[in-house]
Formats: structure tokens, C-alpha cells, sequence
DNA sequence: GCGACAG
DNA sequence: ATCTTGTCGC
């Protein structure tokens, strides 16, 4: 109803700013040495109203400790490398409204393995300084590097730096990248014993379906509670 | 120059 | 991402 589709200068701005945050991303592992608490991040939508899903999970207890939905108006169209301008009001807007305070936190979209060096999952955790690490079941186009270490399949950019593995399923493959205050290393290794019978870790999963539920399940959302 | 491209 | 039922395959 009401999208703004960026012009080519305010595009140029837009990875301007990823540029600049993109040197804020700490590509090292700040995590406790247990995981306990990983959280899901993830956004569905029905017509321009974005459905931001939290899904903090506690992995000892094997159980949700929270879940959380929040609608968005979302006002810029899906553009490839400038996803974290649409995704991220939703989220950050979720975020806002949680409880309790995860240990890192998995979003839906990539990270520092990105052509402005910040994507959605580093744009998440510099702006709420939290642990994040992206995942997803493709990568922008790149020119990157694939090397085999300890049965995972390490991914760097051009400039050489590891930021991301890839953990192949079946007949696809997902991605798992260095979002913010993490290694590529500890990253897939929280993310890895997550997959389930799914090819997506159980706290995004959940986020993914509570998203998705919120979106077919209400036509009726007012403007007001937005 | 054109096309492809996270969700 | 979303619009959408049944159906082919491991």
C-alpha cells in the first residue's frame, strides 16, 4: 500500500551505511562456554506488515522459554543485499519486547559474509550489541572460498577472511555466517547439533512457523497496534 | 552491457 | 517472502 522503493542514490547510501557498520562487526567468539540460550529470529508477511517472530530456546531444558510476535509496517520492498532495511524494523521491534535476554541470537539472512561486509544478522547485532549468528540456504553473489576443516566446509571472502561454513543436507545446503561477537568456528558449531529433522535449527524453525502463523492467521490486524 | 542475488 | 492441492520420490 505504502512501499518506498529506494532510489539509485538513496541504494548508494543504504550500503554506505553497511560499509560504515560493517566495521563494528567483531568477527571473534565472545560466547559462554555453554550455549544455553539460542534464540530464533525470523519475519513472515501478509501484504506490507511484517511478522516479527522471537524464539529463545533453551537448549538443557530442550523447551521454549519465550516466544514472541510483533507486526511491523514494513515500508521498503525486498531488494538482494539491502534486506536488513526491510527485515530488520520487524525484528529489532520483536526484540524490543522480549523478556529474557538469549545468549546469541540466529537470524534469517546472512551476516558478515556479505558485499557491504554487513547483512542482516551483523546489522542486528551491531545496532543491539548481542551475539548474532545468519543463516540461510543461499549466498549473494561473490567471489568466495571454500576450504575443508574439521569436517566443516569453511567459507571466506574475497579478501580471505573466514566468515561463514556451509553444512550440506540432503540435496541443498545451509549456510551458517558470522553475525556479530562470534567465529565461523563456534557459530556452526551452536548451530549444527540444532538441526533436527528440519534443515533449519529448532529456534528458527519456531520462529519461522510462529511468523508465519501470525501472518495467514490474522487479516484483521489494526493499524492502532501497530 | 545484462543478468543473477539473503527474505 | 507470498499466492496454493495434490502428488512424485527417498
Amino acid at each position: 500500500m505504502s512501499l518506498f522503493y529506494p532510489s539509485e542514490s538513496l541504494q548508494h547510501k543504504l550500503h554506505n551505511t553497511l560499509r560504515k557498520l560493517s566495521k563494528k562487526v567483531l568477527v571473534a567468539d565472545t560466547l559462554p562456554n555453554e550455549v544455553r540460550l539460542v534464540a530464533g529470529l525470523d519475519v513472515a508477511y501478509r501484504g506490507d506488515v511484517g511478522f516479527g517472530a522471537l524464539a529463545v530456546y533453551d537448549v538443557r531444558k530442550r523447551a521454549f522459554v519465550e516466544v514472541l510476535v510483533e507486526p511491523t509496517i514494513v515500508r521498503i520492498p525486498y531488494i538482494p543485499s539491502l534486506l536488513s532495511f526491510r527485515e530488520a524494523p520487524p525484528m529489532l521491534k520483536v526484540l524490543s519486547k522480549a523478556q529474557v535476554a538469549a545468549d546469541v541470537y540466529l537470524v534469517n539472512g546472512l551476516g558478515a559474509l556479505h558485499p557491504d561486509g554487513c547483512g542482516l544478522a551483523s546489522y542486528i547485532g551491531v545496532v543491539t550489541n548481542v551475539p548474532t549468528i545468519g543463516v540461510t540456504k543461499g549466498l549473494l553473489r561473490g567471489n568466495y572460498t571454500f576450504s575443508r576443516r574439521g569436517g566443516y566446509e569453511f567459507i571466506a571472502n574475497e579478501r580471505g577472511v573466514v566468515l561463514g561454513a556451509r553444512i550440506r543436507l540432503n540435496k541443498r545446503s545451509l549456510y551458517v555466517t558470522v553475525g556479530h561477537m562470534v567465529s565461523a568456528e563456534r557459530a556452526v558449531e551452536v548451530v549444527h547439533p540444532l538441526l533436527g529433522k528440519s534443515y533449519l535449527p529448532i529456534p528458527l524453525l519456531k520462529a519461522h512457523e510462529e511468523a508465519t502463523k501470525a501472518a495467514r492467521g490474522s487479516s484483521w490486524v489494526r493499524q492502532s497496534q501497530l
